[in-house]
DNA sequence: CGTCTGGTTGATCTAGATCAACAGGAGTGG
DNA sequence: CCACTCCTGTTGATCTAGATCAACCAGACG
């Protein structure tokens, strides 16, 4: 029950706690947690992959930067979810950046020791194959959902996916949320341009859906959230 | 020297080849190769994941059936691709169905036999993630582009990408291909409907950049299509 | 012969892009 | 302190790619 990813809580558990028990000194000694807080980056788009993370509280957001500089927020990493291995596995550098949006809590393991891993037990890295169809799978689910529903739907679905709950009384009603990233950071997420950003968060105002204040949201009727989301998702 | 994957061209060299010479034998007998004529299915949505297969040669097309029950293309694979092993990993049945779309040979290993391979050998295990690490990044990339290109330029890099060369004449002039797919396979493949697939030939046409006579394209200034997808991928 | 499926065309509609302007901080420097 | 610029967001006007609705044609096929 030491302080390493034995006790981590989600896939973690899966894929590196299948060690014999000889290995978790091992382990140990690879391995680092660290706080990050919002803003600061894991790692930069360009750096040698020399550790693979685990998040395990907090919300990481992987940007690249475009043909102009400007970087974009490409996927979120919710907590439980390892990333930053697309690089080990491929030997290249990253291809993208990841940085915190929230404060979180990362788990680090050194490369070297990741690949002996992956190479010692066919435990590991069939759990790591499993892990990363599962991953491959979303990414497709995603891209469909992506062409299948409007911007407005899939802004709504991510806000109840990254909102930080705040306050939610009784059954189905009246939730308050913090979104952990700016108005830019949604549109990208969302591929859309901020004007449209700006002009969907209005519509959902003007419609008594949603009220928005900098980042904080207060939604008065959850249900009917709910179910706009849900019809859309159905057709 | 067999008739096995020893000697496939692409990925299966990697993944299965770096195998001890002992086991081939196994290998060779757990192996199967097949030719599929066009419109041939491979396997069903909703199948047991009962094989892992290589397309060695000819176009395979993964198909997913709507809600409404119609068939949408969803994304080829190509000679030296390895397909079907999302659900051979999780354990789940196929999530949407495979089918020849060229002759095709395609060569295939059942389940049990594969995974023991995978549990067995640390190596395969690793050719394996590599491999699934760059089908991620591929797929992401194609995400990215999705976003950001317009359909016209999709559609002329798609026609290249599965178009069966014909003739060549010249150096990068008058090329002549046939499309293996329906219109409507390839409105899917963009993400758009049958009648802007329409009209976009009906502009390429006008334009004089491509004609069109069933599925046979002649494009007769070949650089003038690599201009404008060239151009456009910069932007 | 009718029916069906795949493809093409036309008319119209709309989500979202684009271009342009502007307002409120947050620095920064005089 | 004010003037300056930079950066994020918000609005308005307009444009456009592609969707939608509808009609139609040609071949396949009972």
């Amino acid at each position: 029950m030491g302080r390493c990813c034995t006790n981590c809580t989600d896939f973690l558990v899966n894929e590196w706690s299948s060690l014999d028990p000889e290995n978790h000194h091992d382990l140990n000694k690879a391995t680092r947690h660290q706080r990050y807080l919002p803003g600061e980056p894991v790692y930069h788009e360009g750096d040698a992959a020399d550790a693979l993370f685990c998040l395990h509280d907090g919300l990481v957001g992987i940007r690249k930067l475009g043909p102009e500089g400007e970087s974009v927020l490409l996927r979120l990493v919710q907590p439980g979810q390892t990333f930053g291995f697309r690089a080990l596995l491929t030997g290249t550098e990253h291809r993208a950046g990841a940085e915190a949006l929230k404060p979180s809590l990362i788990c680090s393991l050194q490369a070297g020791t990741a690949r002996r891993m992956i190479d010692d037990s066919p435990l590991v890295a069939r759990r790591f194959l499993e892990h990363m169809a599962t991953d491959l799978a979303e990414t497709e689910a995603k891209v469909l959902e992506s062409a299948a529903a409007p911007a407005r739907v899939r802004f709504m679905r991510l806000m109840l996916a990254v909102g930080e709950r705040r306050s939610s009384l009784g059954e189905g009603r009246e939730v308050c949320l913090d979104l952990p990233i700016s108005r830019q950071d949604l549109a990208a997420l969302l591929g859309i341009r901020p004007e449209s950003m700006s002009r969907i968060i209005k519509a959902l105002q003007k419609e008594g859906i949603a009220h928005f204040t900098g980042r904080r949201v207060r939604i008065p009727f959850m249900d009917r959230v709910a179910e706009e989301i849900g019809q859309e998702a159905a057709v």
